[in-house]
DNA sequence: TTGTAACCGAGACGGTACGTCGCGTCTTGCT
DNA sequence: AGCAAGACGCGACGTACCGTCTCGGTTACAA
């Protein structure tokens, strides 16, 4: 009987308080020497762990961040404020905050760039991180429609759609914002944004299969000066 | 006698092949091996360079890659199909083939990463790769305005502020579609992505207290507590 | 097994069986692996006990070779074959055939070099190895004086350093031959060594002040034969 | 034409004091620490080196130390003190003070013991180490010969087995006397083993068929004589 | 034509971090 | 209380790149 208790769980025990201690050191690491400075040793010396136990919880590097990072977006939270107007600029609020500390602007871009090259790394970046995210923005709609602010979408296909799309939309204007034009992504900001957002949104159904206004007459005379003359 | 003399250029000039060498090995090392696996001495071996030859030309592996990125936006090109929106869809789906080849993938993200510890980097970045897309934006608002498809902004604070947002959802979103959620930006797409994002820009003006256009289900009062006041 | 049969003590039923499982393992792991490749969780795996059982027993891998690679000479043996030649011949050759098993070889060299820098292992050495070797000298010796093959050695001081003089040059010897010049020590090697130390011994008195031998013109026929003649 | 130039001899050369002081510090390891304590990284410390500048040199501490040890060796020369007895006893004094030191008792064992489970390290020490000593022995005959101290053997088979067996006996009893029984192999000892040695030479001649003896009655007389009064 | 100065390839150099392995110790739960 | 299982802190391993530094040899311009 107990070649199966025995196979299951056998031996010493991982540490819990382990798998925190090297987390919060990747952190904190993460948040003093950045991505490309960060070394395992240094988080298991950081950690007081031996390199050989964080070895033994996490593949490499990529993994490690991951995880750790994935821990700031634990206090993402749909507030409910009313509309959704209101909830949607609380949540890009929330999320422009945690983008903002150093931790994971350092982290976060650095397992996006590696994991286009690992599959796993995509897989569990999507799990730990993403999903959790995209998760608010389906119950944000979802309240909306009970709100009566959104129409219910019939097609199923259709709403997951336009679900990945204001998620692309919200994190990766948000990420760029901060992280590439390097601009703070303020209240006021966030405003404008969702504004826009929502107004797109509420007014923008399904792709249609003519999308070219197909100006009558050609062109108005303000193009006059375009280079574009010469392109389709 | 020669010590004393200022000879502009004295010596073998660099020679121009070696830099294009370089910058295609980079990026054919890019799309074998990704960011973290490419090597700056594999680089130099497949250009035929010494390792000194690319140390004298580039600070290091960062400021080389940008170039070798920079390189592929070069055929950025804003295209006159005869509407905003059609201009737009054009440009997104231009922005969105580069960014689908693996040499762009791999780069961007990480070097963008560094940036974020990296002041000079950013910089860098900022002036080969960004800018150049932005003008895109500027340009192509310009025409849009001369169409008259878009008002003309007389606040030039606002206009700019607008610009910058639009840049960055575009790019933004189209980064976050292929390198996060790791789906194709392909045509259909695009096309839902830019309709959304027109209807947002043309309804959307300065920021106002209260963003809600309408509400059908009536609940004016709930918008005024939960702006700015409240708080969380 | 066996803890079957008497549950009531859980004490240490296996000790027995554990010590002779760990040698005759560790033997085996010598056998494949040799003294450098060789370690003490591969050798508690192979058999079938915890390392922890391992280091209860023996303090590390020195003195647990030791101990295991001693009882292969154990079956060392002072044959009876009727004359201090034929008995020297004997146990030289049963020497030899130990020092030719590869269990022997890797571990007896490691461990040397080991006690070089260990009193204590050196001690654990002599005791376990060495003197149960010398004892055979000892007592060849003694059979040989009572056959009168050799006289009795009236100094017991001279007598002790014979007797060492002796182990040394025929364990030495042996062990060089095997291990250094990496040849076979066989029959008619054992034999021509044999008969070089005995002519030495029987002739060899005391160290003298004076080793020059002096006779330039030739060779005195006494010396020259002085034991040939037993042979034929 | 430089292309032969090219590949003969391209790139900076490698520093002939690297080497040096890479044995040295070996050298200097294994008197403090000993073999087993010895590890590559604190030689390439104490020799002011990068660790990757040892390994490009050396496959590994084995091939290291037995390059250290050899060096030990180049002092070894026959000495001329006008008798065979003599030259042999002033070599294998020689020999013993070498051995006596703690470099050669640390790393000469442990590379003997490596080398019984590696041809190539086997060939390494034998070219390193032991041909240079055994040559000695090979000269110190051809000098006895030409005294007429010795017969000149006619079957040169016989003549390097016998050169053989000297360098094993020569060798190994050194060997066993310092490392194993740990005694000094001083001046008195080194006298009474050569002069063991040399009564065993003179009168060894080649192997004969029939060592046995075989006779139950024993022996007598001639065998006493050789003992105490020193017949040379 | 000849200097001379900066270039070039090759590759060795001192380092740093990697990810693995073995050591000997320390929990666990089972018997 | 001893056992197997196995996680733990430690530290060396051998490898891979880093960015720098010789090397011998090659341009290209100036004297």
């Amino acid at each position: 009987m107990q070649s199966r208790t025995r196979s299951v769980r056998a031996g010493r025990p991982r540490s819990a308080a382990a798998d925190a201690a090297i987390l919060a050191a990747t952190r904190a690491a993460l948040v003093e020497l950045g991505w490309s400075k960060l070394t395992l040793g240094d988080v298991a010396t950081r950690a007081g762990v031996a390199k050989t136990t964080l070895y033994r919880r996490w593949a490499g590097k990529s993994e490690l961040v991951v995880d750790a990072v994935a821990g700031l977006f634990d206090e993402l939270r749909l507030p409910d404020r009313g509309s959704l107007a209101a909830d949607l600029e609380g949540v890009v609020l929330q999320f422009a905050r945690i983008l903002a500390r150093p931790e994971a602007q350092s982290g976060l871009m650095a397992v996006i760039a590696e994991a286009t090259r690992d599959e796993a790394l995509r897989n569990r970046i999507r799990a730990s991180i993403v999903d959790r995210q995209k998760r608010l923005v389906l119950e944000g709609r979802a309240r909306a429609q009970s709100r009566g602010e959104l129409p219910r979408e019939p097609d199923p296909e259709e709403a997951a759609r336009t679900a990945d799309l204001i998620f692309d939309m919200v994190a990766g204007t948000v990420v760029h914002r901060t992280l590439v034009s390097a601009e703070p992504a303020d209240e006021a900001w966030v405003r404008h944004f969702t504004r826009v957002l929502l107004t797109g949104l509420r007014s923008g159904g399904p792709p249609e299969p003519s999308p070219l206004p197909r100006n009558p007459g050609g062109r108005e005379g303000g193009t006059a000066r375009a280079e574009g003359d010469s392109g389709d």
